[in-house]
DNA sequence: GACGGTTATGTTATAGTATAACAGCCCTGT
DNA sequence: ACAGGGCTGTTATACTATAACATAACCGTC
């Protein structure tokens, strides 16, 4: 499975990338004595299908089959899990979900999110971690989730 | 029309806010040529009752009567109009509504969630907003909208 | 390997959020 | 008055998410 993603995104061989975050997702559960199950694996090999971000009810139509349509509950429970688990991330501003890069880390998100090719991306480094907890501090607000979303033009889009 | 909003939130004068954000509103929309109708001022009065955000069908109830109930569209429109204005902003993380302290200015919008009281702030000052441009710079972004949601506990609720 | 508890899945129904599409009204400028 | 555009009314429907209960699979213990 050497599926080579184009642009706009950068090219890559996602397979890799597919291949590495299920492999990542197999160690962290055992670790944890948590129960990657069939249904749950399938799941976030499907949001792992690109870089992009996944929407529930799509996820439920490629999950259903000819003969057997999968019903909502299955697939929420299964994004459940994958978000307690740090697997995934939810994108609040599409209501969509993405493959976690660094499952294993720190559970900060924030995302650079191209409008023109969809793709996603976790910001790199701690420096707006870091003026977010300072602006928190100063207003005597303890920080429980940051959502930072930032919505916009991907390097490659603007060619 | 003068309520005193008790704690958890902080005691001041609501009235005053919400006389401030209706004045605010219908000097810009003067200003601008757009028309501050009354559905539309009075979603406006409706989302400022409070410091906290509200959701599009509670407003819908709001706006209903005994003899009359008011149909989603009415209400979507209306929101619709306010944040083209930016009078209002959307929080992502809550599918609700807030009304915006600085409508004139410039509109980055950061907010400090309080998942207790549910009182929602904006972040004062651009130090999260410049981490967040120099990030996305790094990347070759091209921001055209950031959305910043904290959610935690506020100072007043943490006591 | 039977038992009992726990966790996961199946299934039905419904709640909650948002928009499309078209009809009619009202304001505004001429 | 009237023509055009913008606002509102109305119906229908799409999209997102969860409640509640039934059944099945797993797991440790006896």
């Amino acid at each position: 499975m050497t599926s080579i993603v184009e642009t706009p995104a950068r090219p890559h061989d996602h397979g890799q990338c597919v291949a590495d975050a299920l492999a990542a997702a197999e160690a962290l559960c055992a670790e944890r004595g948590a129960r990657l199950t069939d249904i749950r694996r399938q799941v976030l090999a499907l949001i792992w299908q690109g870089h992009n971000a996944v929407k529930a009810y799509d996820l439920l139509e490629m999950l259903s089959t000819e003969t057997r349509a999968a019903k909502p509950p299955t697939v929420y429970r299964a994004l459940d899990f994958l978000l307690e688990q740090g697997l995934i991330h939810r994108i609040e501003s599409l209501n969509a979900f993405i493959g976690c890069t660094h499952p294993a880390g720190d559970h900060v998100s924030q995302f650079l999110i191209c409008d023109r090719c969809h793709t996603v991306s976790e910001i790199e480094g701690t420096s707006v971690e870091a003026a977010v907890r300072r602006a928190a501090g100063k207003a005597g607000f303890a920080i429980s989730r940051q959502t930072v979303e930032i919505h916009g033009m991907c390097a490659v889009c603007r060619g």
